[in-house]
DNA sequence: CTGTTAGTGTTGACATCTCAACACTAAGAA
DNA sequence: TTCTTAGTGTTGAGATGTCAACACTAACAG
């Protein structure tokens, strides 16, 4: 065990703070990110026999009312269309949802996909709250809020 | 504890901002860190023929002194055997590490690696700078470290 | 009609991550 | 010694993400 983390003897002239050097800043926002991922995934997606990715893809289509463009779905999460693709085939081969021709790709959920994000939406807000949004103050919500909004 | 949230949680009622959902504020801490990360690694990891997995064990190992027994590095990292053990046999393929058996398995930097990692280290704080610390104020800086702390 | 261009999806190859199962070593208990 | 247990690494299979190459459609220019 030797936590070479350049103690607290010889640098800190000013800065007595844990994340002095940007790096450490930016590694720490990593670790929370994938803390509170871990998390919020193990209490919902899992829970109900998904992965992270099925997860995000049901709720986008149930947000939209039941189904979209495959081009729209990956505007929307930021996506490759290579991924949604991939992604797609996969959902498909499990029943989740349906891909029908129509100009481009219209993606519809199935009754199954439909039944497993009606289950699990309740579940992801509370889990976000417990894991994230309780921790915080309104405070500092609103600060995150503004930081997240300008990077 | 720490965190004498002082009943701030309570006023969600009346935030009229953008992430009035705990969900939103959840989707925008996401899209912030995966933003960073992809122009951090853009700016310094590809830019130097690395992967970030590849960037990451050989900024450890070089902070560490150039060599590391393999169940620390995978604490230091918090990540699991196996994505270390896989990790570490691709690395050494490409003549990055060498591994010897030594009670456990010491993990140690080649030539190569060594090269690899000093040619990046500098561009690497310089790109965290311009993407993320210097977006931020020193007032923001110590709000966010506190709440990755505490997460 | 023919050719071009942009937009959209698919496919295959490969890198990465996770899980379960197995193998090896070191300490200690029988 | 022999057995057990904990700690440590490896391996193989499957899921996921990324890249390059290809295929199809629509809109438009010649």
């Amino acid at each position: 065990m030797s936590t070479p983390n350049g103690g607290a003897a010889a640098s800190d002239g000013a800065m007595a703070d844990a994340a002095c050097e940007p790096v450490d800043f930016w590694s720490a926002f990593k670790r929370a990110h994938e803390v509170v991922r871990a998390r919020v995934i193990a209490d919902t997606a899992e829970a109900a026999g998904l992965s992270e990715p099925d997860l995000t893809i049901l709720a986008n289509l149930d947000k939209a009312g039941g189904s979209l463009r495959q081009s729209e779905l990956a505007a929307s999460l930021g996506w490759d269309r290579t991924r949604i693709s991939h992604q797609l085939t996969r959902m498909g081969n499990r029943g989740l949802v349906i891909r029908e021709r129509a100009g481009g790709v219209t993606v519809t959920l199935t009754d199954s996909g439909r039944t497993a994000i009606t289950a699990v939406h309740p579940g992801l807000d509370t889990a976000v709250r417990r894991h994230l949004t309780d921790k915080l103050s309104a405070q500092e919500i609103e600060t995150l809020t503004s930081v997240f909004r300008r990077l």
